[in-house]
RNA sequence: GCCCCGGUAGUGUAGCGGCCUAUCAUCCGAGCCUGUCGAGCUCGGGACUCGGGUCCGAAUCCCGACCGGGGCGCCA
């Protein structure tokens, strides 16, 4: 079978056979053009009532959307779009589509997110469906070639846990055999452990789960994760270096590897030159409040500081991707494993990198020594003996070490200006949606 | 968890007490048409989420259920 987008001017007064959905037939009385789709493009089917009726009648009575091959000869045509048509000599029906469709592919009218999320299939053969997860494959692939390039090591921790990681967020609960277990909200306890291992820089791209009764555009329960560890660290700079690699690498790489993607979404992405801005906790705040914000040092930013934070780091820096340092102990105390300034314990090295006031990675120098560690889970009223697997290594050997977590489909959302992350998943799980 | 909002043909919508045997578009069907590519033209088809209530009268008002959207909090 031939795709669409192989047939050239060599193709011409050949027997080819094409294979697709039917997209459209144009039924002019004499003349019909049957739009025939495939993963390559359209390649129109141009079929004549006097050359053969019964082709005819036969092809002008399928229903749009069933699934066909077609043999026949390739003709180049000034008006036929790209330039070529086949002019059929036999088809076959591999599949007949029933009508009404649930949702049409190239209908003139609007679905809702809803409609199309639950036909899915349907909805994704709009090519400019598919061109997001063409998308979202090359910033991964553009991530995956950074951190190799790096020197880091992909690895797979268990989504099967006994205990969460974080506070926060709550974890879903499962059965498993005679014990009961949870869905993992985040590979930080596995990571951290591989860092007294010799494995010193990994990373792991795999789903997080948190059952945190969220409905915004930009939270859903099952999320793709990029977790980075490193270890040997002097700093959280070292950390953010690597994150800003990340997105800068792979930024770079969907503009050459996605291009035509881009293109046929309308985005047009200018890779930011890092470094990108480092503005503190503190700076952050002050440029919030003589923004007019009702807004005091110690409190959270909240959704509102974020976007503000974005406008003007777009307006007064030209910065689309800046990282926001230094958080505040008090604003880190359920992260039990950030490690403190020594000099003052009441900051962190924590970073957040927000893209256009959205958080999309955070993450910071990991507490390394035993004591300290201990002692801030003793702050955060956690029960020790469940997390000897975890703390054990710190007795045996820690190096000092930090990392992040990356979410991928909000890096996706930010970068294709997606008005909601579900764009972003093909089947999303949200706190209402299982199925499909 | 809190706060708003909405559910009308397959799809997207208008209507918001009687003018609704419900608008428009898309879609589907029939017909005309040999160059369509948002094809065009004619004719036809298809819907008020469910259950209570108010009222002479309910798609429209009230209550409940179910389903969905958005914001906040939290976070990736």
């Amino acid at each position: 079978m031939t795709y669409s987008d192989q047939i050239t001017s060599e193709s011409a007064g050949n027997p080819v056979t094409v294979g697709g959905w039917v997209q459209d037939i144009r039924n002019l009385g004499g003349i019909a053009f049957i739009q025939l789709r495939d993963r390559g493009g359209v390649v129109q089917i141009t079929v004549l009532k006097k050359s053969d009726p019964a082709l005819f009648k036969e092809m002008t009575s399928l229903t749009r959307e069933s699934v066909l091959t077609v043999k026949g000869t390739v003709k180049e045509s000034k008006e036929a779009k790209g330039g070529y048509e086949v002019l059929p000599e036999e088809f076959e029906v591999l599949n007949a589509a029933e009508s009404p469709l649930p949702l049409g592919v190239v209908d003139k009218v609007g679905a809702d997110l809803d409609t199309r999320l639950n036909n899915r299939f349907m909805d994704l053969r709009k090519e400019e469906v598919r061109a997001i997860f063409r998308v979202r494959a090359a910033t991964l692939d553009g991530i995956r070639r950074y951190l190799s390039g790096e020197g880091f090591v992909e690895v797979t921790t268990p989504k099967i846990v006994a205990a969460g990681a974080e506070g926060g967020a709550t974890l879903f609960p499962i059965k498993y055999f005679d014990k009961n277990a949870y869905l993992a909200q985040s590979p930080q306890l596995y990571k951290q452990n591989l860092m007294a291992s010799g494995l010193d820089r990994i990373f792991e791209i795999a789903p997080a789960y948190r059952a945190e009764a969220s409905d915004t555009v930009r939270h859903i329960a099952e999320f793709t994760s990029l977790d980075v560890e490193l270890a040997f660290i002097e700093s959280s700079e070292d950390v953010m270096a690597v994150a800003e690699g990340i997105v800068d690498s792979s930024l770079r790489h969907v503009t050459t590897a996605a291009r035509s993607e881009l293109e046929l979404l309308g985005v047009e992405i200018e890779a930011q030159k890092p470094p990108y801005p480092r503005v503190t906790y503190k700076e952050a705040i002050d440029l919030l409040k003589s923004d007019g914000m009702e807004i005091d040092h110690g409190d959270d930013l909240g959704t509102e500081g974020e976007k503000l934070l974005g406008d003007i780091m777009l307006d007064k820096h030209s910065a689309e991707l800046y990282f926001i340092t230094q958080f505040p102990t008090s604003l880190k105390r359920g992260t039990f494993y950030a490690m403190r300034d020594d000099d003052d314990p009441d900051v962190t090295g924590y970073f957040d990198l927000d893209y256009r006031g959205q958080e999309i990675v955070s993450g910071g120098q990991r507490e390394h020594r035993y004591e300290v560690l201990t002692e801030q889970m003793r702050e955060n009223g956690m029960d020790l003996g469940s997390f000897e697997f975890y703390l054990k290594a710190f007795r045996y050997g820690m190096p000092p070490h930090g990392g992040f977590g990356f979410g991928v489909e909000r890096y996706v959302q930010k970068m294709l200006n997606l008005p909601n992350i579900r764009e972003a998943v093909l089947y999303p799980r949200d706190r209402v949606r299982l199925i499909p």
